[in-house]
DNA sequence: ACCTGAACACCGTTCAAGT
DNA sequence: ACCTGAACACCGTTCAAGT
């Protein structure tokens, strides 16, 4: 009974999802690997496909790079927009919220991370790469209209804010920081301290 | 008269110097190629060696790179001091030179950046790596004796403002921010901006 | 359409051999 | 001591050929 399955592909031949399967698998690579140490005929073994069969789904090398960068690019925003939205509590606990969000992304996403904001790749697709930015950008505004921000320019604000928090997650996993990343308390206390300074300055 | 120069090595089979110049043109390759992009052998070739000779001055690619790593470490160090020195107006000033000093040294430097905090070596030797950082350390402990920062913890003040500053270069070099890097005036603008921020905070 | 195998021009690293 | 050439096991990418 040779009928074609709708939901599966066990034919095996066709896999039928191979773009995606490429990417989990360069995306386990990558982990152990490191950006860098990934090879393209690697990532056609995990995926179980001779080293050629990548370029039916990605032009080069780079093309799947660039798709697991975006890929943590809307992570990266998803992440930032639940915690901030978990906390309904005003501008300054949102903006460490999101904070740590990014950090914690960050340390358990390292090598994503440096796809996503290292050489390897281009600058993103415009309207994309401003996500984990557009979050940070609402919270600033919303904290300017409610008076608890200097009422500067909001992008001016949020770019500090996005500067500060790029900053430390990269100095923490490169390990510049004496910060235990295997604790999730010890990281977020951090994070906090950290923005905490940045919310109301080193002045006085 | 086969005499020995002393001070020269035009003899050109020992040309005696081979670990810098080796060095040398794997800086002008990174500029070019960017890292990753960098191979063993085109140093080599460069240098005007055969492919195997430097693994009588560097063990194997990553000692190059880390010595090349290093390298930027120490030269970092020295340009903000070099800026924080000639400003005597006070930690304010001197901490704002001492960033943009930082960020003009990562936007000409991108590359030799992407080495010193990327996941290309381990960790620098202890002692080294946190020079840049004692830099921003010594200006902080200054103002915070002279009443002018807060009388926290010297250590953490001064993690916030190298986090903000190292932030800010990596986004600019990731064209992440709307910055014209082929203009100093502009970009020392944009630093001085984002560390006057952090100096006097968000609040209100 | 989608996948394969052979081929090309590269790598990093090792090692016996040369001066 | 310092450097070389051949060799090995890899790469990324292309292309004619298979189903």
């Amino acid at each position: 009974m040779p009928d074609k399955p709708l939901n599966a592909a066990s034919d095996s031949y066709h896999h039928g999802d191979l773009g995606n399967a490429l990417l989990a698998a360069a995306e386990t690579l990558l982990h152990s690997h490191g950006p860098g140490g990934l090879s393209l005929r690697e990532v056609a073994r995990v995926a179980g496909v001779s080293h050629t069969a990548p370029y039916r789904h990605f032009s080069n090398k780079s093309a799947l790079l660039a798709a697991l960068a975006q890929r943590g690019l809307e992570r990266l925003h998803d992440a930032m927009a639940a915690a901030a939205a978990s906390v309904p509590h005003g501008p300054e606990q949102q903006l460490i919220a999101a904070g740590v969000a990014y950090v914690s992304f960050a340390v358990s996403h390292a090598e994503i991370m440096q796809l996503m904001f290292g050489p390897h790749i281009g600058p993103a697709p415009v309207g994309t790469e401003k996500d984990a930015f557009a979050v940070l950008l609402t919270i600033v505004e919303s904290g300017i209209a409610a008076g608890v921000f200097r009422a500067r320019d909001a992008g001016e604000l949020a770019q500090v804010a996005w500067s500060t928090m790029h900053g430390l997650a990269m100095l923490i996993t490169a390990n510049r920081l004496d910060v235990d990343v295997s604790d999730p308390a010890a990281l977020a206390e951090r994070v906090s301290s950290v923005a905490s300074n940045v919310i109301y300055g080193l002045s006085r």
